[in-house]
DNA sequence: ACGCTCATCTGCAACTCATGCGAACAACCA
DNA sequence: TGGTTGTTCGCATGAGTTGCAGATGAGCGT
């Protein structure tokens, strides 16, 4: 998402309020690579203004993923997460401690797609399942050797 | 996931009874590709059996994904979908009508991720988020034109 | 066939995440 | 400074899912 002073900008010319709430979000918001939920940023949001509500929290986080300036995950666990990074790029999730993280696929990209029967692609979203470092580090690695590493699948097609 | 029969003889030698509600539902999932939520089964599952139980449902539908039977797909939409097809493949999800279809990606992946600090993946969800080929009937074509056609996604990095 | 045992079913309550609503509030402009 | 109107807040509500406990019945031994 853009700067806090340029949706400053943006939210006054679309006639909308800078309210101390909403300048404070901006700013727990911007380069945030925690992928927080609305909970999570409820919380933190606290800390710097005791008595923001937490319904201020879902409808800025609305707002903002409304006009584009947020990208709202489903990944599965429970509650959104929401992510200021809006490039194309993509998750890892550990099935363990829960982090998600940013990550950026290289190679020859596009794949293609069999038999798509007329569906009209407008955006892809992959997402890693795994154990993240941190979590490896406090088991036994032995297990962790059957594991494919750093490839994202091999060959696609089964029934 | 196996079929009704081939469950019938996994249920009985875990232990687990073979209700009558449990072969009805081995039934009305197998070979099922309309990625049902709870709910919709549990519709579909009461015109052949008044009074089953919804709560039945979602136990069963618990059982037989951690037994690996079935996938459970986190989609956004709410309310989790569960996939019989337990394959590797993927999924299309149209944004206008919700309807969700297999899709199996060709060409030569494995794709390579960028720095995985030490992630290891288990598995990889691809999720393409279009519109499906009857709801483009149902509009305008103008406007489809200026979508991607066929391509998962073409190159990736930004911010 | 009968009865016993324990897994299962069912209905309801509870729980989580998210949104609708209306009154109080405050940002912005004249 | 005052008025207008978008915003905030707290509560109620809704959807989806799970916990719980009593009733039920599948599967086993006899």
């Amino acid at each position: 998402m853009r700067s806090p002073s340029e949706l400053t900008t943006v939210f006054r010319s679309q006639g909308m309020k800078l309210t101390p709430q909403r300048q404070l979000l901006f700013r727990l918001l911007h380069g945030n690579i925690t992928h927080p939920s609305a909970d999570a940023l409820y919380l933190l949001a606290s800390a710097h203004m005791p008595g923001i509500s937490l319904r201020t929290v879902y409808q800025t986080l609305n707002d903002l993923a409304s006009m584009g300036e947020l990208q709202q995950l489903a990944l599965g666990t429970g509650s959104a997460r929401f992510d200021p990074n809006i490039g194309a790029h993509h998750h890892t999730i550990c099935q363990r401690c829960g982090e998600v993280r940013d990550v950026y696929l290289t190679g020859d990209m596009p794949a293609y797609v069999q038999d798509l029967a007329g569906f009209v692609v407008d955006s892809a979203a992959v997402v890693l399942h795994g154990t993240c470092a941190q979590c490896r580090a406090g088991e036994s690695t032995a297990k962790s050797d059957n594991r494919r590493n750093n490839v994202v699948y091999n060959k696609e097609n089964s029934t």
